[in-house]
RNA sequence: CGGGAUGUAGCGCAGCCUGGUAGCGCAUCUGUUUUGGGAACAGAGGGUCGCAAGUUCGAAUCUUGCCAUCCCGACCA
């Protein structure tokens, strides 16, 4: 994305040149804030129940969303690839999921009358591939990733793309030679999700999730705290304020204490809670609240690799079966999730991350030779200092450009009109704080890209 | 999948009970005046009333069936 912002030349993003069909009302099917926020802001649009076309506003956001992801798997060592959406029933009657997976699975048939699902998941398909290729330990550890549609026709879609049938998601696979080396698989993924949550301007934290099968404490989920979360999180306060590890951790070094120091304080989500541990925990330091599930990372040891027979011969020439772990995060609902994080009365308010735009340009006298003239200079600057205007240059009057500007929730909005032009100013507005100050155009430009 | 509700113009809704020319607000288009926080006036366009059968001289309205969407619950990134 770095380099591609060099070569990547386009024609200036003006309002009247975008497209960007904004609602004025709420549509009577939005219930919760991030579905409305995001119909109304024109980001999505709904084609049947939990499928939805983005439109380029909620497209660039989830794309932005994407490469923050993907920037963090890659940090920790994980290798991007793609598997395609539509699968062969043949791996899931393998490993025993074709009969398991129940009607959530949208199953097809092809026009040879060949059994073939739509992907919920990629867990047999990855195994597979990788057990084709994979035959020594020398070729371990290794963890895998791709970013990818999925589908789980859910019984019941709801809240916009936070629960849609239809959904973008980022699914790692780890495969280690024993059991200890998977855990550092897995913690090298907690510790990457907790600076991936960071970078989006997310508070989320670890809960226990349940294990399955396999037992231990190997499985987490990530929620971050809203509102409108659909389950209850109980957690310890300390845990909720603690700053992730940092990008400039080292993921080759020892990552077991920094995950330590999070399991070693109570979060659960109901399913979990275990009342008596959270009463254990000091009153004052006791929270409460509704969190939404964003990420869940677990192991899972030899599910998959026995179906598959992914071995691999050890140092000590014996073949073993692999030992795996599975680590998604939900792109598409984290727009969702971080417009419930991040709202007010007026709109959304983006973390300067994930901002479609990272400002918004209010022309307020289009025609103006020297408003124009400011606009476009304003418009040149920021853009030199990459930081991706939007420039509403339409005829609206302002009542209508700045309810817009914060409706779509930019960092910020730069106004230009007659009066501070005279004065040699514009005015910077603070989506988030609503402070405006007037400034000269080179101080405004310092400000947004210092 | 159980329970509840709703489908009428792009969006939000009224009309249905009691059958008789399909309406209102916003948005859109034209014109004039406006223009620093969702402008005013004048005019215009836009509808197989979710679909299909039925009852009737006549159905948005009554009956039956189907489809779609939403809400609450149980389950999931």
């Amino acid at each position: 994305m770095r380099a591609g912002a060099a070569t990547h030349k386009r024609a200036p993003m003006r309002l009247t040149n975008y497209f960007l069909p904004l609602l004025k009302e709420t549509p009577s099917d939005a219930t919760i804030a991030s579905h409305q926020l995001m119909l109304r802001a024109g980001m999505v649009r709904q084609n049947a129940a939990g499928i939805y076309t983005w439109l380029p506003l909620g497209h660039k956001v989830l794309k932005r969303i994407e490469q923050i992801v993907r920037e963090e798997q890659n940090r920790a060592g994980a290798i991007e690839m793609l598997m395609p959406t539509i699968q062969s029933a043949e791996l899931w009657k393998q490993s025993g999921r074709y009969d398991a997976y129940g009607p959530e699975m949208l199953r097809i048939t092809d026009r040879h009358d060949r059994e073939m699902l739509f992907g919920p998941t990629n867990e047999e398909m990855l195994t597979d591939v990788f057990s084709s290729f994979v035959r020594s330990y020398k070729d371990l550890p290794k963890m895998l990733y791709h970013i990818q549609w999925k589908f789980r026709d859910e019984r019941r879609p709801r809240f916009g793309v936070m629960r849609g049938r239809e959904f973008l998601m980022k699914d790692t696979y780890s495969f280690d030679l024993t059991p200890e080396d998977a855990r550092k698989s897995y913690n090298k993924m907690f510790v990457a999700y907790l600076n991936t949550f960071e970078r989006l301007g997310l508070k989320a934290i670890p809960v226990r999730a349940e294990t399955g099968p396999i037992g231990g404490d190997l499985s987490h989920e990530f929620v971050i705290l809203a509102d409108s979360g659909e389950s209850a999180v109980y957690a310890d306060r300390d845990l909720v304020e603690m700053n992730a590890p940092g990008t400039d951790i080292d993921f080759g070094g020892d990552l077991q204490s920094v995950v330590d120091q999070r399991t070693a304080l109570y979060a659960a989500a109901d399913e979990m809670h275990d009342a008596d541990a959270f009463a254990a925990i000091p009153e004052d330091k006791r929270m409460e609240a509704r969190g939404i599930e964003v990420g869940h990372i677990f192991y899972f040891g030899t599910k998959y690799s026995e179906p598959f027979n992914a071995k691999v011969q050890g140092p000590d020439g014996k073949p073993s079966l692999v030992e795996m772990g599975s680590y998604g995060i939900g792109v598409s609902r984290l727009v969702g999730g971080i417009i419930e994080a991040s709202h007010d009365e007026n709109g959304i308010v983006w973390p300067a991350s994930v901002a479609p735009f990272g400002a918004g340009i209010i022309n307020l006298k289009v025609g103006d030779a020297e408003c124009d003239g400011v606009a476009e200079e304003l418009y040149a600057k920021l853009s030199e200092a990459g930081l991706d205007p939007l420039y509403d240059d339409s005829s609206d009057r302002g009542g209508v450009k700045f309810s817009r500007m914060d409706l779509i929730g930019l960092p910020y909005a730069v106004t230009v009109g007659p009066r501070g032009v005279r004065d040699g100013v514009v005015e910077v507005k603070d989506r988030r704080t609503g402070e405006r100050e007037s400034l000269s155009v080179e101080a405004a430009v310092a400000k947004l890209t210092g």
